[in-house]
DNA sequence: CGATCTGTTGAAGTGAGTCAATAGTGGTGG
DNA sequence: CCACCACTATTGACTCACTTCAACAGATCG
């Protein structure tokens, strides 16, 4: 059920601050790095006119594969994880949202993943058949959301690579290099680095056991690549080296 | 160096038949499952006169990580298979393209994977340029491609849990039947079904060495779900029980 | 302050990998 | 047509990286 959960309509306040603004995306502390980033004021503004928000609670599952898809979103703060599961339960987490990510562009009507939010999480929400006008509208629009799509492509193209080929300690480092790159490109904060996910869910994500996540944190803390101040937050002691073991070398 | 090889210009041949046509695209025989198959006559005109075309001997590397992207090509007959290597040797194929199927899309402008023929293969060609103004003439093929890249990245996510959370038999038994549903797609031959891919690019696609995928291929034999004519002829014998163990149960 | 998660560590088991030998298969040329 | 070679596939024996099962430790919270 397809945002389904506590929602509202858009109103005067900015999302990131809370205080009331002409307009709510001009204000938005994701737009820099988001689909939106596209777009002039005016767009913006007819943009805004459809739109909502929808707040979830940690650990709520969001989207089912096969729900039909009704709404896109863009994740305002918070995080999402993308999984798809098999029968007995085992589960492989394909990809995770992060403030600025976008869902639900879907082409095809129904989603062909299942999603979940990693902690509190607020999104914005389009109507599908209104975005879909928008977008004809707008072509610039058409052609961010085929580099995102693509972008996704090329991404899962390297997790494949991961999960096929790399051994527990490579597929580590490389999941944390990613998070210090991607968390640098949006200006987040490296020292600690932040872990949007828990261990069960980095295995799930890594195609291992959480043991064996485990064991190899702990073995990057031996070897003192890596310092834990809490579970989630990791000061990367040696990225050099950190990277050097990620691509294989 | 993207599309170097052995190249012609359209000329007033059929690709398939080899017999002089008025329009080559219109009697290409993959055209129906290609992108092209949402283009009317004249659209398909003013396609064709951009296209070339491109052939490559059994194991002619064709393109390579990183090179810059100057062409989109369809592939007419023979195939591809795309792959990402790691430094020293290891290899995973994040997929493979039979008649029919799109390459070189890229909004990014260079190779994000390395490609290489299966066999003889032909390919049609488009500079990337000349195609793209087509693209933004025609708003149907804009939709068309990005159904096409959104494609890839649903088979991508089912082949990361295929690579996270499959044992080997679950692996093969997974790439058995979707080549089969593909086959049939097309309307190709599907007993005996003909393997695109050796045994060694079979484990480099399914994440496993050449023995094993050997040893699985052996067990399903044994177990009468196959019947294996020559290496790359089989004849699916139980394709419920196939399918059953494909999605884990 | 017990209850419940989440994470870590240890010991034992196993599915797939590695190494090595053998067997088909196809192509070439005398 | 066969002998030879190169390549691809199969099979066996052994190893090992990761899993499984189990116990324990830390954190969080009503």
């Amino acid at each position: 059920m397809d945002g389904s959960s506590d929602t509202v309509r858009a109103e005067a306040l900015c999302p990131v601050h809370g205080n009331p603004v002409e307009s709510i995306c001009a204000q938005c502390g994701i737009r820099h790095i988001s689909v939106c980033a596209a777009l002039d004021s005016s767009e913006l503004r007819e943009l805004e006119a459809i739109m909502g928000r929808t707040y979830l609670a940690a650990g709520q599952p969001f989207v089912f594969e096969g729900d039909p898809v009704e709404h896109a979103f863009n994740v305002v703060s918070g995080g999402l994880k993308l999984f798809k599961g098999l029968r007995d339960g085992r589960a492989q987490i394909t990809g995770y949202l992060l403030p600025g990510d976008f869902l639900g562009l879907p082409p095809r009507g129904t989603y062909t993943f299942s999603a979940e939010a990693l902690e509190k999480t607020e999104l914005c929400r389009f109507p599908r058949v209104a975005l879909k006008r928008v977008f004809d509208k707008y072509e610039k629009l058409q052609d961010r959301f085929l580099t995102v799509v693509h972008d996704d492509l090329i991404a899962a193209q390297e997790h494949m690579l991961l999960l096929g080929r790399k051994t527990a300690m490579e597929r580590l480092c490389t999941f944390l290099v990613r998070l210090l790159h991607r968390t640098e490109r949006v200006g987040g904060v490296t020292a600690p680095l932040r872990l949007p996910l828990h261990r069960t869910d980095i295995a799930d994500y890594l195609g291992l056991t959480v043991e064996t996540v485990s064991r190899t944190f702990s073995q990057l803390r031996k070897s003192e690549l890596i310092r834990l101040e809490k579970a989630d937050r990791v000061f990367v002691l040696d990225r050099a080296r950190l990277e050097a073991i990620a691509d294989g070398t």
